[in-house]
DNA sequence: TCTCGCACCTA
DNA sequence: CTAGGTGCGAG
C-alpha cells in the first residue's frame, strides 16, 4: 500500500517464531496453531520474538512451515534464513490488518469492548441502546453486514488486533475501518475461517 | 497522531 | 496473590 505522505522506509519484514515449536506431524494435524501471544510492536527497540510494524500500514501474515530434523537444533528467529530452508509457506487474506494506535471506527471500539474479556471494565452496565448493535440499526450510513456477527470473524477480529501496551511503550496492531469500502472488506471475510484450508503462496 | 498512567478486568 | 491485557483521556 502506497502512502501518499512521506515515504517511510517499511522495517524488514520480522519472522515470529512460535513459542510451542517445534511441532511433531501429528501436532500439526491434530491440534490448534494459535498466535495469541504474538506481540505486535511500533517499537524500534529490538525486543526478542517482537514483531515490529509501521503504523496506518496494511499487513498480510504468512504462516510459513520449517522443515526439522529430529534433535536438530532451533535457529534464532532472527537469524533464520527461509531461502536456506525447506518451508512452506500459507497465506490467509482474512487475516490483512492494518496496524493503527488509535481506531479509526467506533464501531470497531464497541466491538472490542462488547466481546473481548479483558475490555469488561468499559461495558454498559445496563443500557441495552448502547451495544455496537443498536448503534448499527440506527446508523443510516453503511451498515455492518450480518456477518460481522459470526463468531468466527469476531474471534478473528480480536486475533488481529492486538495491543502490547506494558512494558513496550506502544505497541500495537489494531483493526483499522474508516470507510464503507473498507467495512466492505469486512463483509467478504470468509465465515469459515476455522475450517477453510490454507492457500499455498507462492514462495518469495 | 502517539504515549503514558490509570482503573478495571482476566487468567 | 501476581502478571498482564483492556480502552480511556490527558498531554
Amino acid at each position: 500500500m502506497v502512502s501518499s505522505r512521506k515515504a517511510e522506509p517499511s522495517p524488514m519484514a520480522r519472522l515470529y517464531m512460535h513459542p510451542d515449536s517445534p511441532f511433531t506431524h501429528d501436532q500439526l494435524q491434530k491440534q490448534v496453531i494459535s498466535f495469541e501471544k504474538a506481540k505486535l510492536t511500533n517499537n524500534d527497540v529490538e525486543k526478542t520474538n517482537h514483531l515490529i510494524l509501521n503504523s496506518m500500514h496494511k499487513y498480510q501474515p504468512r504462516v510459513h512451515i520449517v522443515r526439522r530434523e529430529k534433535n536438530e537444533p532451533i535457529d534464532d528467529p532472527l537469524m533464520i534464513r527461509l531461502s536456506d530452508e525447506s518451508y512452506r509457506s500459507f497465506v490467509f487474506p482474512e487475516t490483512q490488518f492494518m496496524a493503527v494506535t488509535a481506531y479509526q471506527n467506533q464501531l470497531i471500539t464497541k466491538l472490542k469492548i462488547e466481546k473481548n474479556p479483558f475490555a469488561k471494565g468499559f461495558r454498559d452496565p445496563g443500557g441495552r441502546d448502547s451495544d455496537y448493535e443498536s448503534d448499527l440499526r440506527m446508523d443510516s450510513r453503511p451498515l455492518v453486514p450480518p456477518s460481522l456477527y459470526n463468531p468466527a470473524l469476531l474471534q478473528q477480529a480480536l486475533l488481529t488486533q492486538y495491543w502490547l501496551g506494558k512494558q513496550n511503550p506502544s505497541l500495537l496492531s489494531r483493526l483499522f475501518f474508516s470507510s464503507p469500502l473498507s467495512l466492505e472488506s469486512v463483509h467478504s471475510l470468509s465465515p469459515s475461517i476455522p475450517q477453510s484450508s490454507p492457500s499455498p503462496s507462492k514462495t518469495p
